[in-house]
DNA sequence: CGTTATTTTAAACAGGTGTTTTAACTTAGT
DNA sequence: ACTAAGTTAAAACACCTGTTTAAAATAACG
């Protein structure tokens, strides 16, 4: 394997779970067994070395959320909100089979990328792979016409939270979960658990507007 | 104002806009216009500094949340979820009038502490102040006794993560939906919002169980 | 007043950080 | 085989980290 995927996948696992802010690149090189400077010849900085780990798997996924939500919308049935969360989770869940535990160290480096780093993480996502919000905005205002753009707005990004925050502490909620309720349940499981959650709090019914006082 | 006042306050912000680790003691003290030694003086360590931070804050809200609901489980009327939800909310909101902003530093600092310090944080909270989690779980389960107690795990923990989240970024998001929508909104606003999204995925129908495949 | 405590200050400590440099090594291309 | 480009290696760079030290300043109390 070359160095720079050694040093991605090495990486890709230490950013998940310590943060950016919380990995040196001389544990990442250490763990990828290479030199300390590599980082640097290949990359050029940790920040571009950040933005390699989230583009190795926005490039794939985002084609693919694209032609799913797509193939949704030119649908002949009305989808509900329960298939669009599907639809949009499926993809997330492929990359396992590709990658040992792909899914779950995106999600969390997605969940770290909103918290760590001051949101440049955020930006590069939003100005680089914006057509993955605005592909699920169009889905949902299908599956649940009702609602009002800005009220949409606020309930994705609450499902967003959801999804990220779950997902980068999710080894720690599934040890808790086998001690009390001694119930097998991997990142799979979780999701499943997740979707009726999330789709419930979307349809939610349309709050009475607000009255200041 | 106490030295010690000063450091609290002025680590308060910082932790919460830039994390913990992303926060230097240099930082600080140059901020609180302290010197550097100071906090090791008054604190012993940067880790017990984070810890005086978190406890100020919960040993304030810990008896509040404990009345408030306790109070809800006594009445006469089931409460419904959405009732649960805005009892423990409404100690968060009163933070404010005590101290500029404090709600939404302190659900920063909570966000902070799942993703940052590798779960420390959770440890000093669920150890520290367990009345609070479990008094919660209690009126819920007064609320929606058709939940089985793992549902209901997963479910509390997915809107922890909801409200977190969103608290951590809200400053941003209040930016976007100004911009977006041009409808004044705070803190508040943003709050009376998450409710229904997150009473409806907590009373989200019981999925039927996981097929393995 | 003088004599303790308590607090503040500046300086240094040992160790970690991302990055750069310079030389050695490997690999192609002709 | 020789040169040129590409890659790896060890060492040093300048800077930042939390913590400690020891002296100076302030406060408290008899």
């Amino acid at each position: 394997m070359s160095t720079k995927n050694k040093i991605l996948d090495a990486a890709d696992i230490l950013f998940a779970d310590k943060g950016f802010n919380g990995t040196s690149l001389r544990e990442i090189t250490s763990q990828a067994n290479v030199n300390l400077a590599a980082v640097n010849y290949h990359f050029g900085s940790k920040k571009e070395l950040i933005k390699a780990v989230m583009s190795r798997y926005m490039d794939e996924l985002s084609p693919q959320l694209e032609s799913a939500l797509l193939l949704l919308c030119e649908n002949d049935t009305k989808p509900s909100l329960h298939d669009v969360f599907s639809a949009f989770i499926e993809p997330l869940l492929n990359l396992n089979t590709l990658k040992g535990n792909g899914t779950s160290t995106f999600l969390q480096l997605l969940g770290r990328g909103y918290t760590d780093s001051q949101g440049f993480l955020r930006w590069f996502l939003t100005t680089q792979y914006p057509n993955v919000f605005t592909n699920f905005t169009k889905a949902i205002k299908i599956a649940y016409p009702e609602l009002s753009a800005e009220e949409m707005f606020w309930r994705l990004h609450f499902t967003m939270g959801t999804i990220v925050f779950t997902m980068s502490s999710t080894e720690a909620l599934i040890d808790i979960a086998q001690n009390d309720f001694n119930n097998q349940l991997d990142i799979a499981g979780v999701i499943e658990r997740v979707i009726p959650y999330v789709a419930a709090g979307v349809a939610a019914p349309i709050p009475p507007p607000i009255i200041l006082t």
